[in-house]
DNA sequence: TACCACGGGGGAACCGTTTCCCATCTGGAT
DNA sequence: ATCCAGATGGGAAACGGTTCCCCCGTGGTA
């Protein structure tokens, strides 16, 4: 307010104005007892006039705490990280933490670096994604002291805790679902992406459980960059060109599955009478699909709500002894209408 | 490495361990000069070694520099913020700025206390979606001192620089073009969110706009919360029910214009000759729609880049006289396959 | 009256860096 | 031999809070 451009107002200032020292300002400032209820009401008002805002960086260097989550994820791109991202700040919105986020784009060089960065402003916690580091991002992990989460996937060795689905296993399960119904000429798309360790091992387990029927992926293609809808619409025309026997097409995820759903509708196919579509994510968009796509839901907002809630836990007790939590949750198949019953 | 988890290392660690000082171990690990070869390798190796991880916050209090930048947006479930913030991301990662995300679900206390939080870390600058701010919010964005950048939209009176389009003028450009086209009984739907200052405003421009032309918008319909591409399948439905002669639908959104776009399909209607449809953000998903919906681009990326561009300028040049940069970016018109041509 | 507990508030040290300035050493010029 | 510049490195004082401990005054109690 006063046009007092000399220095940004400090806990001094504050002080000053009101009357008092700085220590009871930041007490006032933290609602810390031992203040009268003048005092305080004198102190507030300065600092509301002042338009003061402290200063956390002091703050937190004078108190060894900080109330920032570092997350880190890949990318934004696709609706997956945005809706882990919206959990984790429903929960930490009750609680004063606030998330970082950085991203990865996939490269483990990139994650590295910016895991070194996050860890630099000594967060409460870091929530990041996978399970699959260098060994010096798992070296500044285990050495950080601090909670550490790794989401989205549970198939491995955590450095600490874990909130993810087995997407191995979510692989088998679908796999599982459409031998039962009878389907055996199975195609498969996905992403051309060696650095995403969840998609792989949706196929692995995919592919194992197709194995163990006795069943072989019959062809398969794999797509990097474009918008995934169209991509989906011609991976799915090309490989009914070249394969015209499929009877099933297991897409990576949603929107490549939704294009292939809309270009076989267009086509006039019989599904899932004569060929049978899934994906995988559960992402809200198939609602409004002419047809309900068959997907299995990764849980990603639970994903995101339970990671934030465990880095939430041990900034309340900082004092209790850290047990790694280990989460596995279930995804749920969803058989739409393109995947028939047996 | 060495187990010594007494207490996170210090330069000090650092420096017994290399045999110099802490100054020269600051010095090393900053880049700077006045160290010769031999030391320098000596103090990176030990801080290798060790497993060091300078200590930001005692950093940012002693040099008054911070390297984080404040996002300030209303959400991440539609696919517009997260575009916004690949854009943000990729200019900031050049620079090593870290852009920090808070979330204001749309809601004007909350973005004031976000801001507050995010403020009190003294960040190198603020991006901040809309124009719309509380008076207090506009006061601490005004009396922080630091460069801030206004998002997404240009129609008011910036704190500071302001890097967006018109959505007025995008509304008034989408009318424009239907009126030209020959529509004249025209439907309206959109989300129900009286905060959602840019929505309202291309809706101002586009009735505006129609009323220029004689027309009135002849039914409209809002709605909140759901998946969108099945509300805006349900509301056509609806309002075709209603109000049968329409001979365009102008969604402010293209989920819900897909929605709509793939039930008149099924219907059988006759688009874009006795109906044509329109939406607005030029999403690529359209891209892989039977037909490619009308829309306009919001330019989501390129917002992003400007903005963190024109922090990461002031931030490079912190000696340079602060002039707000004000930049309209022009939304271009994809007539797309739904909307004829005159 | 002496004592003590307690509410209310202040002072000093410290958190881990960076900034600023000074000290030392070397080698070449004088 | 002396002087000085440049290269290299160290020391002390911030930075703006918080923690910890102490002080003062008051009022109830023995």
């Amino acid at each position: 307010m006063s046009p007092n451009d000399r220095h940004p107002l400090t806990l001094r200032d504050v002080s000053e104005a009101a009357g008092v020292s700085e220590m009871t300002v930041s007490r006032v400032l933290r609602n810390k007892r031992d203040v009268s209820e003048g005092t305080r009401a004198r102190v507030l008002e300065a600092a509301r006039r002042l338009g003061y805002v402290p200063n956390r960086i002091a703050g937190a260097l004078a108190s060894q705490r900080v109330n920032l989550v570092a997350v880190i994820i890949p990318s934004m791109s696709n609706m997956v990280f945005p809706e882990v991202l919206t959990g984790i700040s429903q929960v930490l919105d009750e609680t004063g933490l606030q998330p970082v986020v950085g991203l990865t784009g996939y490269r483990p060089e990139k994650e590295e670096r910016v895991l070194y960065e996050m860890l630099s402003w000594r967060p409460a916690g870091v929530i990041i994604a996978g399970l699959e580091h260098s060994e010096a991002s798992r070296a500044m992990l285990a050495a950080s002291g601090i909670p550490v989460v790794e989401i989205m996937d549970v198939d491995g060795t955590p450095v600490d805790s874990v909130v993810g689905i087995s997407h191995r296993r979510a692989g088998r399960k679908m796999a599982q679902a459409i031998i039962r119904a009878g389907y055996r000429r199975i195609g498969f798309m996905g992403t051309k992406m060696p650095l995403d360790h969840r998609a792989r091992k949706r196929f692995e387990g995919f592919t194992e459980a197709l194995a163990k029927a006795g069943v072989e992926v019959a062809d398969q293609e794999f797509y990097s960059g474009g918008s995934a809808l169209a991509k989906g619409r011609e991976m799915t025309a090309g490989m009914l060109a070249r394969t015209p026997d499929l009877d099933f097409l297991y897409y990576s995820n949603d929107m490549i599955g939704a294009g292939g759903l809309l270009y076989l509708l267009e086509q006039g196919a019989d599904i899932p009478g004569s060929i049978g579509l899934a994906g995988f994510n559960g992402v809200d968009l198939l609602e409004g699909l002419p047809r309900k796509l068959a997907t299995m839901d990764a849980c990603r907002l639970e994903i995101g709500r339970k990671a934030a809630g465990i880095i939430a836990n041990h900034a309340a007790h900082p004092e209790a002894p850290r047990e790694p939590v280990h989460i596995a949750l279930e995804p749920r198949l969803s058989l739409g209408d393109t995947l028939r019953t047996p």
